[in-house]
DNA sequence: CCAGTTTAGTTCGTGCCACGAACCAATGCA
DNA sequence: TGCATTGGTTCGTGGCACGAACTAAACTGG
């Protein structure tokens, strides 16, 4: 019984579900959460304040103040002194952590390779031209009160 | 500066998690967590036993029972005596619930309709089509062990 | 039919995660 | 220099998810 087409909506949101519902698990396997596997993705290329984290991951000082906690606690992360502010830490991946984010960083390419497989190269390639046109042209989401 | 363009695998999860911050400051507009929009979403078509929903979620039994209870507390669904099993309860969203849902969807589908206005409506057909085409080759995620 | 097994759903304890409020010391500013 | 602002932590709280334990309804095979 096939499905009828999805409108734009639906499909973006579907969509989206689907990749979340796969990360999670993947995540999942490597006991990490979601919010765990973002941090660490954020520390891949750079070492920033607990304020720049707060706000590239949208939560507050407190939540993340927490987050790096487990994730220190867990190995994964270190604070080291700001060059910058006598009254900050910096964050800073582990090789542990790194090693991590690079195992779940494969294991979703080839997820997501095998899904992307039931549609041509040129498919492929129109389909991420296009949602590089979305991603670029969004607006920011409204901040929260 | 402009972004360097994305591979397939980064647009998807920068739209992915894009299209889940959008949903959930909509939601929280409207006091509602994620999972909360969820249950009222699937429940919009229909009345499901605990168990179904539990599955169609990927919740344990227990979770959901939470889950259900706290919407219940809330007045958005309701536990009636299952048709089919002595057992059990079938949930039902009220029509409060409704309501509350059917703001969501607008505000979502507005907010959506604007992010996908950078794209002529060429374009947006021929994305719904290709994203059609990788939510229906999917696999379902592996199961929670 | 009935005893034993399975099952639908709830409750409990636990931990992760997010929030706001309160706090403190470093930083900034007039 | 005094006061205001700021970066980050701690605390209390609630939502959410899990597994274990439990109970009563449903199922199954002799």
């Amino acid at each position: 019984m096939p499905a009828p087409a999805l409108n734009l909506v639906d499909g973006l949101f579907q969509l989206s579900f689907l990749l979340q519902a796969r990360l999670t698990h993947i995540a999942a396997a490597h006991d990490l959460s979601l919010i765990q596997v973002r941090l660490l993705g954020i520390l891949r290329d750079c070492e920033p304040g607990m304020l720049e984290l707060a706000r590239y991951l949208e939560l507050t000082k407190s939540s993340l103040s927490g987050l790096v906690d487990r994730a220190e606690a867990r190995g994964l992360v270190e604070r080291v002194p700001s060059p910058s502010d006598g009254r900050g830490a910096n964050i800073r991946v582990t090789p542990r952590g790194r090693k991590l984010s690079k195992a779940i960083e494969a294991a979703v390419n080839a997820d997501v390779d095998a899904l992307a497989s039931v549609l041509p190269e040129a498919d492929r390639r129109r389909l991420a031209s296009l949602l590089d046109r979305l991603v670029q042209g969004a607006q920011p989401a409204p901040p929260l009160d």
